[in-house]
DNA sequence: AGGTGACATGTAAGATCTGACATGTCAACC
DNA sequence: GGTTGACATGTCAGATCTTACATGTCACCT
């Protein structure tokens, strides 16, 4: 179901857009949030259309197929938004291997919370970088006064920045008893 | 995988266990790190069981059979704590909410906003009352002179700190402009 | 003219996960 | 003696997700 959402979102977003756009959108701009591969979209959209949820509005170049949003659709979401409970399963790798630690030994647990650190000090990198681009070039207002994706990507930041804290206390904890 | 993993983990903090006992572990203790019902949980055994993974050490009343770990299931545990970078999906419903928020208008937008704000109290309050739970009654220390799962308990209720002052200060947002 | 690489869309096998169905044991309470 | 509820294990259909395979277009560079 959440698929189906982040695309009728992603659509909505862009008012139009291919398959291929909303691929990239994945990977460039919602990837923090959710995650999809072409394989899973393109089936996906077209389920939808089947649904009446979106249309092909125009067919470019490269057999390139240009989707948009029905009222429906935008019916769907909107359902979603107001009245879904955000229940959904936890699975983290990163608290995993945290939990998993205290298995190792002290030498060992350090060097996997360091690598633990590099991972998340790059994943901030990332969300940072994402951060100033949107905030350089300026990008259309949301109907809510707060452009559209911002309030992710914060709530991205700062729990990538909670991570790392966390890292760093775990490591100085580990190293005060060795 | 990270069932697997996660299931060698469990039995080797727990010396040795059954499915049932795994899948309430699940419930309980591991919630906020990975979800498995006991559907997935049961032919899980089953295959790690012929793997060489783990064994059933006895069977008691009422059809129980106790797991415990071999050493290629410590050897597999080792090595993906040690190599594996924790590179999983990254897909969480209420990202998705924030996302998309900007679609609604404010007044809808701040409805969805508190209840995204009671979800997460909620959350916070259950992890806090193990943490609580955990420190009443002591636990067999770990092998890293840290108790096992706290680690994880700490980012956990730290995350969803983090996730609970986002949404009052994006809601103090919305309410600055009506 | 040929090569490279971004653009563009699909399919399919296999793994994983969810939710429902199905069965039976045992202790405690009424 | 009967009911309730925790204990205990399993299967199965359907949905979802990952990875790899498969095909073809178009612009740009050499």
């Amino acid at each position: 179901m959440s698929l189906r959402i982040a695309l009728l979102g992603l659509l909505t977003a862009y008012g139009s857009a291919s398959g291929y756009d909303l691929t990239k959108a994945f990977e460039r701009s919602v990837a923090h949030v959710w995650q999809a591969g072409h394989s899973q979209i393109y089936p996906e959209l077209a389920k939808m259309t089947a649904d009446g949820l979106v249309t092909v509005e125009a067919e470019g170049a490269r057999g390139r197929k240009i989707y948009s949003i029905t009222s429906e659709g935008r019916t769907e979401l909107r359902a979603w938004l107001v009245g879904h409970d955000p229940t959904g399963p936890a699975r983290s790798e990163v608290a995993l291997q945290a939990f998993l630690l205290p298995l190792l030994d002290p030498g060992e647990a350090l060097d996997v919370l360091e690598r633990l650190k590099a991972y998340v000090e790059r994943k901030l990198a990332e969300l940072e970088a994402l951060w100033a681009a949107k905030h350089a070039s300026p990008v259309p207002e949301g109907t809510s006064g707060v452009k559209f994706g911002n309030l992710a990507l914060d709530l991205g930041i700062r729990q990538t920045r909670t991570t790392l804290q966390w890292a760093n206390d775990a490591i100085a904890q580990l190293e005060r008893r060795p």
